[in-house]
RNA sequence: GGCAGCGUAGCUCAGUUGGCAGAGCAGGGGAUUCAUAAGCCCCGGGUCACAGGUUCGAGUCCUGUCGCUGCUACCA
């Protein structure tokens, strides 16, 4: 049977380069998309920018050129990016594509015919030399004066349609509650039902004091402000709207939008209440992840430790796409915060260099130079029932953790059975029985073990690591295409196959000195 | 201030519905050699923040105290 599986990121703002904080939503959601496809689902993964907005703007006239030029040369550098680290998704929304603002105009219109929009004014504290609202939390923490200025802000209103959100809050709220994983962690949920009890006012969806954007259908004076324009992008990328609505059909509603923790309040209600209004059905699942830290602080530019994408790309190229990813994973659990670290990061690489590629390195070593090819399972003691126990449990504890969303299982668990292949191979020791021709057929059953466990160890770590997997795998006489990983799993890895010694998979960190 | 969560071995943390305190890392010791000097085995008696309470029995439930963190309406 083969599930649909809908997934996507946030659409990054591109007034700048991708940071870690991109690197690491992207990854965590490209992990997720390649499970599902190795679980045989019809997976379909997105992924895009977020390109309107004031701030937009500003950065294209610091920077003496058009919006327009502005975006096309930093969404380039996006695109590229992802295809560097391999990133697997299935398409690229850009809310300046005509396909998108196809989409947002007839919600827009939606709306206003049921009535869910109407005008009215937006009042605020207004910035006249950046020519921007501050929102009233900042206004008073800048002591209602410019930050950039110093001059006092002054009160301004202006025209501005709204969204009913009041209307529809009290159906989310009661959703969210009676749908314990809709919302993830379940603190982040908790911090959202929270909010919603104090209630919440319409929401002010269009600008007119800005170009850059969307025209409001109904008065082009108005340009569609960011919660219709970016949130809609998850439906407008399959279609809706337009044409041909086969792929919204085919995958809404999304089984996951992956976010970071700083934009779950318009997920978990703004989207949820634009979607009501228009009769759709929700998100299967909202889960928002943490922030990363660097060195116990907030990682800045000005503080040195930023990890931009100069680093990402020089951490990639000595170490791989793929040992990266396993840091950004294994460094906590998916949903907390975290914080990196050089040391952390060498620890991890040192835990896939010595358990997962040593144990890999010295199954090769072994099989070639005493049988040259896998052999076959012979009688079996304790010992041996044991580890293939284990390896049985593999695919179901993965697909546990999948799909609920902790990333860090699924890194563990496959090296957890790495760790288990090592003790069986010190505790059988076949390196002693190959020593005894009388011990053959046991040596050939412990070998066969041991490969078996290392196997699935790959197996399960294709998601996470596709390049190193497959080489590992590849390696062992395996080629995985086209496959799932249960079905590699059931099968095992083939008898008979000729082996070879092997070259280390992983590269070790550079000693300190 | 209000609401929520957390406070468990040096460090990072696990600990389902209450029933003899765990893992990884770091540190100490040992046996071994197939391997990227990698891996394996042994070593943790920690007032489970503190004080009460419920219970035959609480890290696990209740109350209070202290400490930390997050959220507190337009920040992608």
């Amino acid at each position: 049977m083969t599930d649909r599986f809908y997934l996507t990121t946030p659409i990054y703002y591109p007034n700048a380069e991708p940071h870690v904080g991109h690197v690491y939503t992207t990854m965590a959601a490209d992990t997720i998309a390649r499970y599902h496809r190795l679980a045989g689902d019809d997976t379909f993964f997105l992924t895009g920018t977020d390109e309107h907005g004031i701030k937009m703007v500003k950065t294209a006239v610091e920077q003496g050129i058009e919006p327009t030029v502005l975006v096309d040369r930093v969404v380039a550098v996006f695109q590229e990016v992802w295809k560097e680290l391999k990133i697997s998704n299935d398409d690229f929304i850009r809310t300046t594509q005509p396909r998108h603002k196809i989409g947002v105009q007839k919600i827009v219109e939606k709306l206003l015919a049921s009535g869910d929009i109407y005008l009215g004014s937006y009042e605020g504290w207004y910035d006249e030399g950046q020519e921007e609202f501050v929102t009233e939390t900042a206004a008073k923490d800048q002591q209602y004066k410019s930050a950039i200025s110093g001059r006092p802000l002054v009160r301004y209103k202006e025209g501005s349609y709204f969204f009913r959100l009041s209307k529809y809050a009290p159906a989310v709220l009661k959703y969210i509650r009676e749908h314990d994983d809709f919302v993830l962690p379940a603190t982040r949920r908790n911090e959202v039902i929270s909010k919603l009890e104090q209630g919440v006012e319409d929401l002010s969806i269009s600008r007119a004091s800005l170009k850059w954007g969307i025209p409001m259908p109904n008065d082009p004076k108005h340009v569609v402000y960011v919660w219709i324009d970016a949130l809609s992008n998850y439906i407008t990328a399959l279609g809706y709207g337009s044409n041909d609505q086969s792929l919204f059909d085919k995958y809404w509603p999304v089984n996951l939008h992956l976010i970071g923790k700083e934009i779950l309040w318009f997920h978990a209600v703004y989207w949820p209440a634009m979607l009501m209004s228009l009769g759709l059905p929700l998100p299967r699942r909202i889960f928002a992840h943490g922030w990363w830290t660097a060195d116990g602080r907030k990682m800045s530019k000005s503080m040195g430790n930023f990890i931009g994408l100069e680093k990402i790309r020089e951490l990639a190229a000595r170490y791989g796409i793929d040992s990266l990813r396993y840091y950004l994973l294994r460094a906590a659990p998916f949903g907390h915060d975290l914080d990196w670290t050089e040391a952390d990061f060498n620890k991890s690489l040192n835990e896939l260099a010595n358990v997962v590629g040593n144990c890999l390195n010295r199954m090769l070593n072994m099989v070639s130079k005493y049988r040259g090819s896998l052999p076959a399972l012979g009688a079996m003691e304790d010992l041996d029932r044991n580890v293939l126990s284990q390896i049985r449990g593999l695919g179901p504890k993965l697909a546990h953790a999948y799909a609920n969303c902790e990333l860090q299982q699924c890194a563990l668990l496959p090296v957890e059975l790495a760790r288990a292949a090592n003790g069986f191979i010190d505790a059988t020791a076949p390196f002693k029985l190959a020593k005894d021709p009388q011990q053959a057929s046991r040596l050939d059953t412990v070998l066969h073990v041991a490969a078996q466990a290392i196997y699935a160890t790959l197996v399960g770590l294709l998601p996470l690591m596709p390049e190193k997997a497959e080489a590992g795998l590849r390696q062992l006489g395996c080629d995985p295409t086209g496959k799932t990983i249960q079905q590699l799993l059931d099968a095992g890895l083939a008898v008979g196959h000729p082996i070879a010694a092997g070259q280390p998979l992983f590269v070790k960190p550079e000693a300190p000195k």
